[in-house]
DNA sequence: AAGTGGTCTAGACCACCTT
DNA sequence: AGGTGGTCTAGACCACTTG
């Protein structure tokens, strides 16, 4: 009624992931051969394989071609951030999505994004500002650049229907993505246009994106105050 | 002298990628099942589930036992984040670890404790806040909270010497985490610990563990002003 | 140069989910 | 109830990395 065969390859992880946090096999050390470990727990070497391929996504080992997987020194607190489209997130809260477009023009790129694309000379892109509602309250204030030779389609959007945000999603290859987080204290501006006061501490989500190595797009998301972020795993 | 054979996998991952991104499969749409496409691009059917595994983690695909894979509507923005232990961050950029050890003491866990770890009657727990230095000057100010059944080893340990945060990264089983990020304004108390101003915006990193269903520990982490963090995939 | 992980194949069984 | 993904096995070759 029990002795549940289970996965076989999550029994093998769980049984290396015991040895390394028994200090059996203590950070720093050397971890049998695959193959070893195969013999040893009488199953396919692919198994283990499998299980290390997961081990190695938690961060707790590393694994080079020769010198076997060794145990990380300190392993990271690792987790998955999931940022969804700001539409579907008002919507997931059971609120009802607005979208105002506040600007839209075509400018130089300045030297803090040419630095968050990692590109050395200016680039003229679409300059997009924003403003999501939810339930009619300001939600988060959008200030984006678009690269339009990887996103040449964006120039006949009318963007005060859909958002450059679920446009871009929708339409552009998904590449590299680089997310930065922090903390400012609001603007008068910004304060005026989340319908806050100046000063309040704001959340804000910093995100660019390449296709290969063309920039797409980078965009600042300040969030209105109350904001904030969960990842798991 | 080309002609590159690569990984199988990843071109299979590209190709189906590839046809998503065209709207060959628009999102919701059902794809071909594995061995349809084996077929197809002529590989073996574990090739293509290696490169639907990848697929699904980047969050473009669905996949289900029956009914086969579906292209995801809307693709998440999925990034990983790694928060190494402070000491590490610290040394990372060059500069001299500190950490002072400000309270420790038996608690009660309030109802704000509670719901991080989602449990409904109070705990007594160990209570440990922490200052974190970088070059001597405030890095980050850590209020923690430790379930002794779990980690009882850290009765003994002098926290002033190795900060909790790192003896429990080296002696707890890694189970469960959750991280939340969010800004608040510094009070007069947590600015004066932080040797900045009341209201600078400051950057909270609240990070709950658990041990299969047991809490292990739980920390706000607060930063000082011009801190931020960054992920990437 | 050799060891080791990374990968591919082909075939098989199982468990879950939808129909 | 049947289809489909999830997994395991066994064997083989390749390519990267280290000594």
């Amino acid at each position: 009624m029990n002795d549940a065969p289970r996965l076989a390859w999550i029994d093998v992880r769980n049984e290396i992931r015991a040895r390394i946090l028994s200090r059996a096999c203590a950070p720093g050390d050397r971890l049998p051969r695959d193959a070893d470990i195969a013999a040893e727990l009488g199953c396919a070497r692919a198994t283990v394989h499998r299980a290390m391929q997961d081990l190695a996504q938690l961060g707790l080992v590393v694994r080079k071609r020769k010198g076997g997987p060794h145990v990380l020194r300190d392993p990271m607190t690792r987790a998955t951030v999931q940022i969804p489209v700001t539409r579907r997130e008002v919507e997931a809260r059971g609120e009802r999505y607005g979208h105002r477009l506040i600007s839209r023009r075509n400018a130089q790129t300045r030297p803090a994004i040419m630095d968050r694309f990692g590109i050395a000379e200016p680039v003229g892109m679409l300059r997009v500002r924003a403003l999501h509602l939810a339930d009619g309250r300001p939600y988060i204030l959008a200030d984006r650049w678009i690269d339009t030779r990887s996103a040449p389609g964006i120039r006949d959007v009318d963007l005060s229907r859909e958002s450059a945000n679920e446009w871009l999603v929708r339409n552009t290859p998904v590449g590299r993505v680089e997310v930065r987080f922090s903390a400012i204290n609001a603007g008068p501006e910004t304060a005026r246009q989340l319908a806050t006061t100046a000063g309040r501490a704001l959340f804000v989500i910093e995100r660019t994106t390449w296709t290969g190595a063309a920039p797409v797009t980078t965009v600042e998301a300040v969030a209105a105050p109350g904001y904030h972020l969960a990842a798991q795993s």
